[in-house]
DNA sequence: CCATGTCTCTGACTGTAGTCAGAGAATCTC
DNA sequence: GAGATTCTCTGACTACAGTCAGAGACATGG
């Protein structure tokens, strides 16, 4: 461990022993509402609107058979009603009733005055530099435990990733773009043995996502790299580029290549930062005007 | 609740959501070590140094029957020895062992072990400003949390903190300061009810203090204000001379006086800002340059 | 339509956290 | 030195959190 990590590690235990200290109080203020925490929690993950049963026990991390107790607790008290959802009978979906709602508003105002009691002694200076401090710790804390996995590529988690990637490509290139058919045609291409795609998961949300293609029998190509807006300039892209480049090695290439569109300035920068060298055109790409390449490590 | 605290209180709720949900591994290793959570706060804040069974309970916020039991239990597993203070045999004192000392560093290893996990995937800089963002936040919520008690002049904290306060004088005047006794002569005229003394605490530390002595019959005198060096620029200094000025106008009188040394600048700047304006000698304290008064609001 | 797998539910548990009343020993106050 | 107070301890509780095994309903692929 070099000094910057182990100074670090030393302020972010005395921020976390400081910060549940005091601030614990702001999640066991759920509890001044009469509701056990675990209750409480539970409520407050279905009242933002992740319903079914299967998706509350994996954010939750809850054995199903505490949880199936708790949503019959809290249909005995009319807060939520649970039904079959009608794609598949074996899932069920929970909603709240407008008793569950209240309760719901109730647990979101006790939030928000404890919190605002928490920094209502500051100036607004000091709340506005709170709240960057808070920001910026909170975008490198969730940038640092980005899962990155291997996902089908025409799954619904890469066909939102690339959707969204298509529709900013339209949005920023000069004469728009036209992805046409080759979300599902292209699909194929970036599966094992010779493809693969990626996406980046923090707290189930996919942030970013990339694939590789066989270009030739020694060469992997890079595409549809993309990192959702809010996650840029904190290393996640850099660090989806790594994931990308360490499959390229798996599948046996020996070389990458990967070409990009003139105006994204910044993923041009990013490659070269990682030691991508320009390179001839090696494909009739239409939005292509720049292309790269680099050896595997 | 205007804009400025609306927008820190969501900061602040969404980065108590991501926070707990990330780091509350931080805590929950300690689980990892084979022992329940309550057992290695407990065992942690004894390998601290804070050894008497009163103080723990009050740090930690225990029942005295919760806590004596797991000091049992401690015991029994040969962590821990429990002896009688010699000092008041009323009070208990806990020790930890060789075997104990051991346990508590294999938590803080593992705690170490975790949080280096955490941001290993940080770059350097990343990690720099991760600190940065964190030491800021901390300083302000802890800034946030200070209350401010009224304490007898001549009791432990309020002796200690005049102490650091008379040791900075004596550093940063140009002749030196020399308090002689008035530690212990200037104390009965420090209390109710024409008088008080306060002091600011953060989690049991004293971080501020600062008294109020009767002037005459309407004016109200505010002397030994002093911030502790690691809390100053958050505001505590300020709210500690709020917090002052209100006893000044709940003892009665409708005037405040202060005197201070030329050299104390940042404490002239804030007297300056707080509405207080020059005004005659008006003692003949010899280590005071400036005199300052303000009406009580 | 049968085998296999998925999802949810119930019942029977365990361990952890925490509360409350009261006893006993030491100390403080007058 | 008597009475009040402080501190710790024990015993008897309660609530909450979480685990595990297995049953039943539904879905899917051959």
């Amino acid at each position: 461990m070099d000094d910057t990590a182990a100074s670090t590690v030393a302020t972010l235990r005395r921020f976390n022993r400081s910060f549940t200290q005091r601030i614990g109080v702001l999640d066991e203020s759920f509890l001044g509402a009469g509701r056990p925490l675990g209750q409480a929690r539970l409520l407050y993950e279905i009242g933002l609107g992740h319903t079914s049963v299967l998706e509350l026990r994996q954010r939750l991390g809850l054995d199903s058979g505490y949880l199936s107790r708790m949503l019959r607790e809290f249909e005995r008290e009319g807060l939520v009603a649970v039904t079959a959802d009608p794609d598949d009978g074996r899932r069920r979906v929970a909603e709240l009733t407008a008793a569950g709602r209240r309760a719901w508003d109730d647990l979101d105002r006790r939030s928000d005055e404890l919190a605002a009691r928490i920094v209502a002694p500051l100036t607004e200076r000091q709340r506005t530099e709170l709240a960057s401090a808070l920001a910026t710790a909170d975008l490198l804390l969730r940038a640092a435990t980005v899962s990155f996995d291997v996902v089908d590529p025409a799954g619904p988690e890469a066909i939102a990733a690339m959707t969204a990637y298509f529709d900013e490509l339209d949005g920023r290139f000069v004469d728009g773009f036209d992805p046409g058919d080759t979300l599902t045609v292209d699909a194929p291409s970036m599966r094992e043995p010779t493809g693969t795609f990626v996406v980046a998961h923090a707290d189930d949300e996919v942030v970013a996502c990339g694939g590789v293609v066989r270009h030739d029998a020694t060469t992997g190509e890079i595409k549809r790299m993309w990192v959702h807006p809010d996650w840029r300039g904190a290393g996640v892209g850099r660090r989806t580029l790594t994931a990308l480049e360490s499959h390229v090695a798996r599948l046996g290439y020996d070389r990458i290549v990967l070409d990009t569109n003139a105006v994204l300035t910044e993923a041009i920068a990013m490659y070269e930062r990682a030691g991508y060298t320009p390179t001839a055109r090696y494909n009739d790409n239409p939005y292509a005007q720049r292309w790269f390449t680099k050896p595997v490590a």
